[in-house]
DNA sequence: AATTAGGTTTAATATTATTAAACTTTGATT
DNA sequence: AATCAAAGTTTAATAATATTAAACCTAATT
């Protein structure tokens, strides 16, 4: 179950994350774009300012990010940032080989999150960087390259409910998506043939930790049709990728990280 | 009118932001401590979990900030930064000569901020730098400083509502403060006595943008029995506060920044 | 001075958050 | 390995709250 007013609440902090508007914003354009009522809005955004989230300027009444959310970016102990330092230069050496888009992933609970990422340096390019990927654990090879070497009681959690059809080719059945699982477990790899974006394959390896936890995951990512046009360039970035996952993972042996905050 | 779910989630929030575990915090714990029901914590804590602003590990189920909460601070467009290491030296320059707490404070909506803040060398301190100032904006030297400034309308909307009443010396009244911020304004900087917390003494003098409207305050907060037993001490934390404040402000006229962002 | 658009407040009520209780999972102890 | 206790999850009924429309402000614009 979910709670319709909090949802709302993280709503609106999400438009205030994606406006770029340094003039604030007025609780009607709050309404029209979130489809809220003023009188609710108003209510929410009252709340909201007192518990110093976000604050209305006095003069415009135009609503501000408050500087507490400024506070988090301090306290939020994510340990990934050293991780992904290692890790650079090796999702460099892909993007130079293929010159396709390379992401970096990893997972927050049940959700896959973005760790870094280079864009392709093709002039037909794949640009899904900036896509929220939250709940495509299933319809990406970063998600599905991890979750095939997580636990069942893992792969449950994350898999609980709906599962988002995407395009087409997204797998949006259980049954069918455990049978991917288990080949990509097989293989030691997950492709993504257009189940997130049309047009857009990609090739995701898994990066484990210390323990063999599937920790985070490396992906490419390239427009379809070179790698129908092109046999072996699937096999290039196959192995560029794989190369680098190995790599990456060495980062766990070389540090005390155990990365145990994730468990999967 | 309040909503109270909202606040109640972003109380949670704010445990979150004051709590430093790095392991986490267990849905028991956040209701011993904020005192919910845990049905009802867990229902707000999916929703807050589903919006990414947490998480829940998914082994140990204990929650966890989410990564996107980091993503406020690069989006917050606080121009105060700026300001902040302009005014550095000049608190330095109080905190060298009276060897007690200075703050540097500003505000967002009705809500006191402190931007910046030195503690105080004497063994015997004042230490407030860590209270919530948030609605003392009628109880503080800073406060009072930039309040007395203000338009009538702007007075207004910050005093509005209750008064809290932090020690038996906190002016609650309405006639009485306003009385007291037509001497502030006169005067030309403000006094806390023992105001805001039993036993502490402060000075404060605002600091005006171009457009000479009450942009920041600066204060000094000495234990009070030393105003008391020193006739001179007094003085010597109002001159250099005096001096700093006139200092600071000449920032407005130095760089083009309006400060216009806050309107007072 | 009148008009309008946006913002605020109110109070009634439809909807939702809350609750207790049942249930499940986990991990500790024997 | 089996039992127990403690923490977490889900449910569904209902008590309590968020929502709403309408009235009311306020400030900007003609």
């Amino acid at each position: 179950m979910s709670v319709k007013s909090i949802f709302k609440t993280l709503d609106t902090l999400d438009y205030f994350l994606s406006s770029n508007s340094t003039q604030g914003i007025s609780l009607k354009e709050i309404c029209d774009r979130l489809g809220f009522k003023k009188s609710a809005a108003h209510h929410m955004l009252s709340t909201i300012c007192d518990k110093g989230y976000l604050y209305q300027d006095l003069k415009s009444k135009r609503y501000f990010l408050g500087s507490k959310l400024k506070k988090f970016s301090e306290v939020i102990d994510f340990k990934a940032n050293e991780f992904i330092s290692y890790a650079g230069p090796f999702l460099k050496k892909i993007n130079d080989i293929t010159g396709e888009a390379v992401h970096l992933a990893s997972f927050e609970g049940t959700k896959l999150i973005t760790l870094s990422m280079l864009e392709s340096t093709h002039p037909v390019r794949v640009d899904h960087g900036f896509l929220n990927k939250d709940n495509a654990f299933h319809a990406t090879a970063s998600g599905k390259a991890m979750l095939a070497f997580m636990t069942e009681a893992s792969k449950k959690k994350i898999l609980k409910g709906r599962l988002e059809k995407f395009t087409n080719h997204t797998i949006n059945n259980l049954e069918h998506l455990s049978f991917e699982l288990d080949k990509i477990n097989k293989n030691g790899f997950a492709t993504d043939d257009e189940e997130f974006q049309p047009g857009v394959f990609c090739v995701g390896f898994p990066i484990f930790d210390n323990q063999q936890k599937p920790f985070a995951s490396i992906s490419c990512s390239s427009p379809k049709f070179k790698i129908i046009n092109d046999k072996k360039y699937l096999d290039k970035i196959k192995s560029s990728v794989k190369f680098s996952a190995i790599e990456i993972g060495k980062y766990f042996k070389k540090t005390n990280n155990k990365g145990d905050k994730h468990a999967a």
